[in-house]
RNA sequence: GGCGCCGUGGCCGAGAGGUUAGGCAGAGGCCUGCAAAGCCUCGUACACCAGUUCGAAUCUGGUCGGCGCCUCCA
């Protein structure tokens, strides 16, 4: 299996199965509901696991939770702790709408801190970091592999790393260095001990923290939202890699969702919720949505597309609905091809299509199956009484009363369900 | 400005130097008491300009356009 990787901007080849295969995603920021371009690295992540897994890999996926950061605080004077106690169960809540199960470990930042702590003496002890009035700083210029990941190497402008507050800038040696501790400040109600006094932990560092206690020292696969690229992951491969550890060996950035042509963001204020898109369009079309596109590429979220996928899973209930077959053997080797290469589920959903056209069942199942979409296959059965309804019409129209038929379909839809006329008798689906 | 991703038919999107992708929507038809579902037929696309080639949507160069990052962001 091969997936394009950030850093080299080429392939690379993941080693055969078991592996192990041990993968890291950036989770998000808690502080409100996550929206439905935030669901796209999650989405990601949980397909390749199911589909690693389904190849024989043994995999562990870890995916944290930020729930320390300067956002929390300010949307939460005074009980920020609580806020992203409260937000860490709503994305919990949010993303097991679409069930596809959770990854092996979800850390967050306040649980770590020992170990965040750790990091960071080791980074001092090593002369890649350094004190500076109650704040650490990675000291980036003893890093000379740094801005490589995100092709701006040796670009200083472009490699600043400004401070929140213009004059802690004053504190660091050099623009580029960036903060790995954070010294308490007026208003901030989360504080912990260091040996640099009381602070809480930078931006960056949780997540080397929380790959190495998870994953170790080295893991195959990192990934996140493209927008992530810099400062965010430049900075966690200097920390880990300056602290000693070989860390991701390769690097995914999925593209970024836009709402009306551009992207969408909480900063914009251009978003739309994932819970309230589950509700309108139902977990399976926002799954073919996102399968009908490229992970890397960007992607328009808009009614139009939604109704397409819609529609398509509309397509594939039908196909199920009363419905019985041989056993058949599953073309596993097909849907290998084009998952194996990079991951094309684009690819995949086309082939989907094919096995539905060429009545493979079992293929089919299974491979929805391993997107999650099982529930298109699962038959649903009509409650007794729209049975007996429908038994009624049937004898009607076997005496051909149709004006009775046609008053008790009218009457079977007015509770949501729909009458279809087969061979040998009828179908009941809900509308 | 720097770095990067990308431009395919009404829409979404694979693919890739010569052979129909697929889906959705639309039109016509078959089937049906009527429907629904399903099936069949129909669009001959690849931003633009040069170049390489017997042949390019696919390779090379340039132009234009969109998007992301460079500041919190998946």
């Amino acid at each position: 299996m091969r997936l394009f990787d950030t850093y080299t901007r080429s392939l690379f080849e993941l080693p055969p199965p078991p592996g192990p295969i041990r993968m890291y995603f950036c989770g998000p920021t808690v502080y409100q509901r996550i929206h439905i371009g935030n669901a796209r690295p999650f989405v990601l992540s949980m397909w390749l696991k199911r589909w690693l897994e389904q190849s024989g890999y043994d995999v562990r996926l870890a995916e944290n939770i930020t729930d320390i950061n300067d956002k929390i605080y300010l949307a939460a004077p005074g009980r920020s702790a609580e806020l992203a106690a409260e937000a860490s169960r709503w994305y919990v809540e949010d993303t097991d709408l679409l069930g596809l199960g959770r990854p092996d470990h979800e850390p967050k930042a306040t649980e770590t801190v020992p170990e965040i702590v750790d990091l960071i003496a080791r980074l001092v002890d090593r002369g890649l970091a350094y004190p500076a009035g109650g704040d650490v700083y990675f000291r980036v210029v003893r890093f000379p592999e740094y801005g490589r990941l995100s092709g701006r190497e040796g670009d200083h402008e472009a490699l600043h790393n400004p401070s929140e507050e213009a004059e802690r800038d004053e504190l660091k040696e050099d623009p580029r260095d960036f903060a790995l501790w954070k010294a308490h400040k007026e208003g901030e109600d989360t504080v912990w001990e260091s040996p640099w006094g009381p602070g809480r932990p930078g931006w960056h560092i949780e997540c080397s923290a929380m790959a190495e206690k998870f994953l170790g020292p080295v893991f195959e696969i990192h990934g996140g939202g493209n927008d992530l690229i810099f400062p965010h992951h430049e900075n966690e491969l200097a920390q880990s890699r300056g602290a000693g550890s070989e860390f991701a060996r390769m690097w995914m950035h999925n593209g970024m969702l836009q709402l009306t042509g551009e992207k969408m963001s909480k900063s914009l204020g251009n978003i739309v919720p994932l819970r309230d898109a589950i509700q309108e369009w139902g977990r399976e079309a926002i799954l073919l949505f996102f399968m009908n596109s490229y992970w890397r590429k960007p992607i328009e979220f808009s009614d139009e597309v939604l109704e397409q996928a819609s529609a398509q899973a509309e397509t594939f209930r039908n196909y199920f609905v009363g419905l019985e077959h041989e056993p058949q053997e599953i073309e596993r080797d097909a849907l290998a091809r084009v998952l194996d290469d990079d991951f094309n589920t684009a690819e995949a959903l086309r082939l989907f299509h094919d096995w539905r056209a060429r009545g493979r069942t079992d293929s089919l199942r299974w491979g929805l199956e391993v997107f999650g979409l099982g529930d298109l296959a699962e038959a649903v059965s009509a409650p007794a009484a729209l049975v007996a309804l429908a038994e009624k019409r049937k004898e009607a129209r076997a005496s051909r009363d149709f004006d009775e038929a046609d008053r008790l379909r009218s009457e079977i839809e007015d509770q949501g369900w729909e009458v279809r006329d087969v061979a040998d008798g009828f179908e009941l689906v809900p509308k």
